[in-house]
RNA sequence: GCCCAGAUAGCUCAGUCGGUAGAGCAGGGGACUGAAAAUCCCCGUGUCGAUGGUUCGAUUCCGUCUCUGGGCA
């Protein structure tokens, strides 16, 4: 672990700022980088893509101005981005940040890209050919799971026990890493396996009422509409990205696509919208209850109690 | 006013040839090592509209009432 007092007096720590959706969290932590006179870092796998602003809550070029963002904007909307680049990337902004004598403020919503964070996970440089997880796709679509999940009970008992057979992705993934290196899944893994994390980071969750929460996601995604979402989309399907690409996962997105073609009405893809960012709330918690070594904020507290009791945390 | 069809889980509805009921959606819980805003797993007792009757027993059959659709005047 890399001790960060060489670089920043009086904080030992740096903070890692989490919340479900439309809880607040982009707000409290560009207010505690305005009070730190510093720089925010996203934790959010979307907001890496360009052009996907209003759906995906991105600061406004408003705030950028006044709080640099790191890790927005920073791959097309076709491309290909895993949680390795993200952590990768994500060092090198922390190692430049910090040798600058700024303590960087991470934030964002993506549960997997903070435990990779947190618990150092560190990939290995070798990656899975993609002609190989295509083929076992194609198996998959012609003849089902079946076979393919006893090929990895065979191969890789203990990953197969973790994995359900109708969890095509990860039985998919899980076969995938040891066609293309000829270790199992579970070997592969336990080698990324560290001591502990590169940097020392504390992480903190806005705890927020679940009806409150939901009423404001729902109030949100009016909002987005009155900002213009549905223009922002429209343009960006006319950029004719592939349907599988990542970015078009994106809530707020994918819901349209349905609508422009006329299969849906307007209203029915935002209460889609709506709904599936209520599901995706739901499973970030499930991420903070996992994570047991958070700090939760009582989303009563006002947000100056908020970043003074981040700050003491640091200490 | 008359006729017909409904009234069952938060919502939409199925069902019980009479032995007090079950799906989808919503909602809740969980998993998570290279697509993660993804992917996947688990969780269903509710005066079966009200009331009287028949019956050992009614949510189910019959009567009356209330409400909601639709039709005829």
């Amino acid at each position: 672990m890399i001790d960060i007092s060489s670089y920043i007096e009086n904080y030992k720590f740096i903070p890692i700022v989490c919340g479900p959706t439309a809880s607040g969290k982009s707000s409290l932590a560009f207010d505690l980088c305005k009070d730190l006179n510093t720089e925010l870092i996203s934790c959010d796998s979307m907001q890496v893509y360009k052009y996907f602003d209003i759906g995906t809550a991105k600061a406004t070029k408003k705030e950028q101005a006044e709080v640099k963002h790191h890790m927005i904007d920073i791959v097309e909307p076709d491309s290909y981005y895993s949680v390795n680049d993200y952590v990768n990337d994500c060092y090198k902004v922390i190692d430049s940040m910090l040798k600058e004598g700024k303590l960087p403020v991470i934030c964002g919503g993506t549960g997997q890209y903070v435990k990779t964070l947190c618990e150092g996970i560190k990939y290995t440089d070798e990656s899975v050919d993609s002609s190989i997880t295509d083929s076992l796709y194609k198996e998959y679509e012609e003849n089902g799971i079946d076979n393919l999940y006893k090929r990895l009970q065979d191969i890789d008992p203990v990953a197969s026990a973790k994995i359900h057979p109708n969890d095509t992705r990860r039985v998919i993934r899980a076969l995938s890493v040891y066609i293309s290196s000829g270790k199992t899944f579970t070997e592969w893994n336990n080698e990324s396996k560290t001591d502990g994390p590169l940097y020392p980071f504390k992480v903190f969750a806005i705890d927020m009422d679940r009806s409150i929460l939901y009423d404001r996601i729902n109030k949100r995604v009016d909002i987005m509409m009155e900002e213009g979402l549905l223009d922002e989309v429209d343009n960006i399907l006319k950029m004719d990205i592939p349907k599988g690409s990542t970015s078009m996962q994106a809530i707020g997105y994918k819901e349209f696509v349905e609508y422009f073609d006329n299969k849906i009405t307007l209203d029915e893809a935002i209460y889609q919208i709506k709904l599936r960012s209520r599901h995706y709330a739901k499973r970030q918690l499930t991420w903070y209850r996992y994570m047991d070594y958070i700090e939760y904020l009582d989303a009563n507290m006002s947000k100056m109690d908020m970043i003074e009791f981040i700050k003491s945390k640091l200490k």
